[in-house]
DNA sequence: CGTAATTTTGCACACCTATGCAAAGCCTCG
DNA sequence: CGAGGCTTTGCATAGGTGTGCAAAATTACG
């Protein structure tokens, strides 16, 4: 294990002082006699220049805080792929962090702590929220904030999501057109925004068109909930369920199909959150509202770099629509067909 | 935006040198007196060690670099989890790369060598080989590399896989004696050792056990080739199919029963690899190979600050056996219901 | 109480790069 | 050819911590 060559050892194979390859490797002016002189030399060391030092003096670590809670549902894995590829094409790095299924706020506190730690230069929380405390302490250090798929009234944070409250309502349109009369909600948590929002567009609009929701039960993003939900809906007599996300979905048409042996959309419409690729799959194909994974998180991306650049920039707040997919899990009123 | 607080401020508020504050945060030795006082006043001020400063002098960064690929396979996710989880537990951060679909090796060498820009202090890869090349810098950099559900023979690094070989030996004595007798395979990526070695261990016990494989169709772990290779094995009239991964079977599953109208198990019987979440979804019901994800990670995981804090330590292959996990996407021999 | 052994502490430097400042070099134009 | 403007270069220092070394303080022990 050889010791790293350094600008130093640069700068004496190319006869310059190691403020020139300094200035070389990141960019600021040099003769383009010098420049080349350098990167021959630095070539044929095999210098690269040491990120560590860099950030140390420049404040900046190219890093990314990434905080991501249910990777258990397919739609963070593949927001996760594409922040990673997104800030990657950025020149930024993603440190990221779990957080587990019953995650208490001190440990999100924590995970803040331990990204503040390494010099982030900004943070992307998936479906995570933020205390005020540590909102302020991000605040203070300068390190901008963006909230993922998730809303926080008042944090004064950015934060993308897709239209939530549109989304109820274009799915509370859709079945009602459908003919459905007994609807019934199986709830996103409504201890998030996303959860609060479907149901709060999903509900009025039904309320406008002139019916009551049958019922509504939390399913709390979790499987087993879903299907108790789904059991106290099926004992109100209920013809099409709205689900809050697609992951709830898939453990309703199961419960429904193969423990109770009914059919889907024949006995109970279903429809979904999200789109995630196996709601495509044709052991469900879940008609659903869809969110554009790919631009939510290019508007994500797009707003830290922003603020990371620009310490005065506004703090945005984003909604970007999605459209309603139909598939064969629900009832396809006949003007659509 | 206020200036961070050092450990000269700290050290100035306690009457004490700024060493003093250094040996506190950083285990040294320190009496008992100092060490409160130190304590009370970075309490006091706020102060956190930086840890970039730290990593500089150190050469520890407490970091571990990642590169993932098939996030869209439900296995991945749930080891990137636990990876973060289980290094998190340890001490250490998780610095993530994605390499995309068509991954090129030259997009492989990139990734390894910001890692080595940022003086990660291990490497793991899962799915994802290594060049020649680069394991010599890695090596050279003294810096550890496991590989995560995949093998590279003479490559000399350290790797953790599940008992591919035996693996698919046990599908194929599951498909025996279940009086198959037209048994083909959706073999996974024959481009790496996993696919290969399940292939492998699958048909040298069909053989030893009298059957000849009905045919051998590389599925590349992709859903379309996987239904491709599904129809030219369905042409030699199958009766059943190993398939090389869950996420394959899934594609396999749909295509039969849904595009085809035929029924698993009856018509033909499907065994996967791998156990995801998703196979034991009733939709599926998948009878699989299961992976032990668990006991997997916290086994790279081990090896690799193994050899991190033991620079000395040897590279070690580890192949860790699973059950098979009888469910009903394939005939069940009689003795075993 | 004196001396030796041990622990604790402070000093100074190392880690490696970026950058302000002033000097030096170059070019332009009258 | 000379003055003025612009670019390039080197010097020196900052950024915040860990650590070897020697001095100081404490403890142990005869």
């Amino acid at each position: 294990m050889t010791r790293r060559v350094t600008s130093f050892d640069v700068a004496a194979r190319a006869g310059v002082s190691q403020s020139a390859v300094s200035r070389v490797f990141s960019g600021a002016s040099a003769s383009k006699a010098t420049a080349d002189r350098v990167r021959e030399a630095a070539d044929a060391l095999g210098y690269r220049p040491n990120v560590l030092a860099r950030s140390l003096i420049t404040g900046r670590s190219r890093i990314i805080g990434l905080v991501v809670a249910y990777l258990g549902n397919p739609f963070y894995p593949d927001a996760l792929e594409r922040f990673s590829r997104d800030l990657q094409d950025e020149g930024y790095h993603t440190l990221v962090f779990t957080v587990p299924e019953g995650a208490a706020d001190t440990d999100t506190d924590r995970i803040i702590q331990q990204m503040l730690d390494h010099q982030v230069d900004g943070i992307v929380l998936a479906s995570v929220g933020l205390g005020d405390a540590l909102a302020a302490r991000c605040e203070a250090a300068g390190i901008p904030v963006v909230l993922f798929n998730r809303g926080q009234v008042g944090s004064g944070l950015a934060q993308v999501t897709s239209a939530n409250r549109l989304g109820g309502a274009k799915v509370a349109d859709f079945l009602v057109a459908g003919g459905h009369t007994r609807i019934g909600h199986v709830a996103g948590w409504q201890g998030s925004s996303t959860g609060r929002d479907r149901t709060e567009g999903f509900v009025a609009r039904l309320a406008e068109l002139g019916q009551d929701c049958v019922g509504v039960e939390d399913g709390r993003y979790d499987h087993a909930e879903a299907v108790r939900a789904t059991d106290d809906l099926l004992a109100k007599g209920v013809d099409a369920l709205f689900v809050g996300n697609d992951h709830m979905a898939f453990a309703v048409m199961d419960h429904l199909r193969c423990t109770l042996g009914l059919s889907v959309p024949n006995d109970v419409s279903v429809v979904g959150y999200d789109d995630v690729p196996m709601a495509a799959f044709a052991a469900y194909d879940l008609t659903t509202v869809r969110q554009p994974v790919g631009r939510m998180v290019k508007t994500t991306v797009a707003a830290l770099i922003n603020q990371i650049e620009d310490k005065s920039a506004q703090a945005e707040v984003t909604e970007i629509d999605g459209p309603l997919i139909l598939r064969g899990s629900a009832r396809i009123p006949e003007g659509l067909q």
